[in-house]
DNA sequence: ACAATATCGATATATCATTATCTATTGCAT
DNA sequence: ATGCAATAGATAATGATATATCGATATTGT
């Protein structure tokens, strides 16, 4: 029976992992649960609980093996192995997320890019090729790409994930401010920064009713 | 007593306000939570539950009104006011946020920005001042900024935050890839982006598991 | 006018996530 | 050896969120 782990906790492991990897490396280090939550700001017991479910524990007295806790975050992330992605929309935001050498450390590799204007073709400051929109479907099929990333304006945000869709890919990361129909199989995860502003924004205007 | 509203409630809220304002422009027209549920794919009991905290209610066998519920949204998150900001960290995301028109819409100006590099000084093409990093703290005093969003690499990003947070900044927007440590009265919202291609990474590894 | 229907709102239930409590194990000092 | 302190792990309790149920109300068609 496979580990159960929830969104929430599935979400920290990239942070424990970010601040483990941070650590100097020493084959032999370990860190107690403690340790590490005083660190990343979460609780003793939520961090056993997280871990738990990727490692295979720690030992009283001694803590979690820093290099195993590693080791057992990126094989149950699948950083080990390399996703290809294509990324749509060479704008400003594309732009940057095309040359963010990060995305290799998460097992992510964009391939190629695609954008509707033309003269965003060709071969980008990052190195990477971009082309035309109309060879995006038949590309992903011939590459098996199996993410893809949405940074076009919203209006033809769903247009683009159609194509995405039809070409097969499997999952898709969508950073358009608007919501997106996709088909049950595929996944759709959302970077919602419009989201995140909200609570900043509400947060705010709080302090102000709050504080006299 | 002013009404409560869920964490997760209030970051749909946008979504809603997107959607609704996508509608063709109407002052009488009416719209159902059925519909406003399977247009963005949540549940109507859900949707009813969110419109709840923000507008006074629609009519049976009516529905809300599409322009009340514009109006009341972008009340409640505070578009109506602008809120201040500065970014830290001009490189490639720190430009594209810097040139993104769309935080407008949402009460979000960017004042300035400030970078350590002296050569990324000067105006940026968005239009924008950049600084230099010595200057962020009386800065952002003299002008009372209450948002600072990070764009700097990890490794600067808590010795940025320091600063934000001596200059009198409330909120932090941090996109930097790491865990950073604020006073209890600083909102900290993290853009964490490894945290969404951890689910995305997850669930295209779980499918391979389960369909052989 | 009255029934039928669509819809809202409130309450209750179920699901999920976090925190607290308790027990067991390990290493260290005596 | 033996007892103490630190720590993991399991279980239970709390809290947050989502979903279901039910009654109330407005519109529509007879």
């Amino acid at each position: 029976m496979p580990k159960t782990i929830s969104v929430q906790a599935l979400q920290r492991l990239p942070t424990y992992l970010n601040y483990l990897k941070s650590l100097p490396l020493d084959k032999d280090a370990k860190i107690s649960a403690r340790a590490l939550g005083n660190a990343l700001g979460y609780g003793e017991i939520q961090v056993r609980k997280d871990l738990s479910a990727v490692s295979d524990g720690g030992k009283p007295k001694v803590g979690y093996c820093t290099a195993e806790l590693i080791r057992d975050i990126e094989i149950f992330l699948g950083y080990d192995d390399v996703n290809d992605a294509v990324l749509v929309g060479a704008g400003k935001l594309g732009k940057a997320l095309m040359s963010y050498e990060g995305f290799k450390t998460y097992g992510l590799n964009i391939v190629a890019a695609f954008d509707s204007d033309l003269a965003k073709c060709g071969t980008d400051e990052s190195g990477k090729q971009v082309f035309p929109i109309d060879k995006m479907e038949n590309l992903c099929k011939r590459l098996k790409v199996r993410i893809g990333i949405i940074t076009v304006p919203a209006s033809s945000a769903q247009q683009v994930c159609d194509i995405l869709v039809e070409g097969g890919v499997e999952a898709i990361w969508n950073f358009a401010p608007t919501h997106l129909s996709v088909p049950e199989e595929v996944v759709l995860k959302n970077e919602n920064m419009a989201a995140s502003l909200a609570i900043l924004s509400k947060h705010l205007s709080e302090k102000d009713w709050n504080c006299p």
